[in-house]
DNA sequence: TAGATTGTTAATCGATTAACAATC
DNA sequence: TAGATTGTTAATCGATTAACAATC
């Protein structure tokens, strides 16, 4: 198959990080060698879909064997664009916000989180994880300075569509939004949202009555 | 089209909580009637899907007219199963537990937090809003006799797959995981899984390098 | 060599969309 | 009545899977 002709489906792309970290959890058991069969039992997904997902990349593989993990983990994380560091912007500062420039996991996965942005006057020049929050309304310019490309926000809802129009104009080309509204950004943009509730609700369907 | 006649696929249950959220904001915002026009503009998706969508279910509209939001509102709801409140358990209060048992989000949306978990003796017995942290020692014990059925892991990723299994047999029914490991289950048993680094990675595959 | 697993093709399956009769 | 929008059918589109030649 072609190098990256452009035309992946996301569809594609979104299954790619879930088998990264996949591997990187073979990876830290010790496994040096798999296979799509073994990928795919552990992930509930078909080998010949993870095979046919990842000919759109290239050949990593090789017949009778199977994939070298370690190869596999550099590729996709070429791929992916994870084999850098990007910087992060993390705007609203509430208990969500907090627990998230908190937590550690995102550093070794590609991403630091290296600006706070907040609008209460209490939270401005407080520090967390050695980072001060700023005000929104020195975001755009900080993050043109510094060239930020994603963001993640975490103000209420009603404020979200309002922050994502700045950012859009700072340069961001990627936001992750924890607010429950779904934002109009140029299709340039990309946008995904994280909203606990419609996962709840998704499966509350398959729960019949009981009590 | 015929009532519930159990083969909706999982991917049209997975719009309506979407569609629920579009509609309640519609109704803050004063509108009483609206149109699978006007929903789908504000989500983008396309009007056919919506009405494809809704028509597995019944039939909501008028023609010539639209759906009235309120009746909309109450019918997914009574869909979805959340026109009621369901308990939900929490296991593991570190920084991100402790963001979601503070959120408010929650109760007005079908779901409240009525238990909280943990296995740190410093923990055990602190109270977080009215709630007391309780061992995971009587997780399944208090599950089972208060008929949880719906419970959110928070733990590391390390314990998560042992939290679950504790779950499900304390007769829990769907699982909403933030630990980023894929988790193994009965097949009667729902998963979620939220990872930000999942939607972040996806997104990084369209950024390209700049500096 | 015999056994295993890849990458890829073609067939199948399922989801989305376009179009329109029905009707408010 | 004229205009609008539903619910539904059939056509299109895209994604998944089965199967296998290639080959390690």
């Amino acid at each position: 198959m072609r190098r990256s002709d452009s035309e992946i489906p996301d569809i594609v792309v979104g299954r790619l990080p879930i088998y990264l970290r996949a591997l990187i959890r073979l990876q830290q058991e010790g496994r040096e060698i798999t296979s799509s069969q073994e990928l795919g039992e552990r992930l509930g997904i078909s080998s010949a879909q993870i095979r046919k997902d990842l000919s759109h990349f290239g050949e990593f593989g090789k017949q009778g064997t199977g994939y070298t993990v370690s190869t596999l983990i550099a590729e996709l994380q070429r791929i992916l664009h994870v084999d850098r560091e990007w910087e992060v912007a993390l705007v609203g500062v509430g208990d969500l916000g907090r627990a998230i420039a908190h937590y550690g996991g995102f550093a070794h996965r590609g991403f630091c989180i290296t600006h706070l942005f907040d609008n209460d006057p209490n939270k401005i020049g407080e520090k967390i994880n050695n980072l001060v929050i700023q005000p929104v309304s020195e975001l755009k310019e900080t993050i043109k300075k510094a060239g930020i490309r994603i963001a993640m926000i975490t103000t209420p809802a009603d404020s979200a569509q309002e922050i994502a129009n700045e950012l859009v104009e700072a340069g961001v080309g990627a936001i992750l939004s924890y607010a429950p509204v779904t934002l109009s950004v140029p299709k340039h943009v990309r946008v995904q949202y994280i909203d606990p509730v419609l996962h709840l609700q998704r499966m509350s369907y398959y729960l019949n009555d009981r009590d």
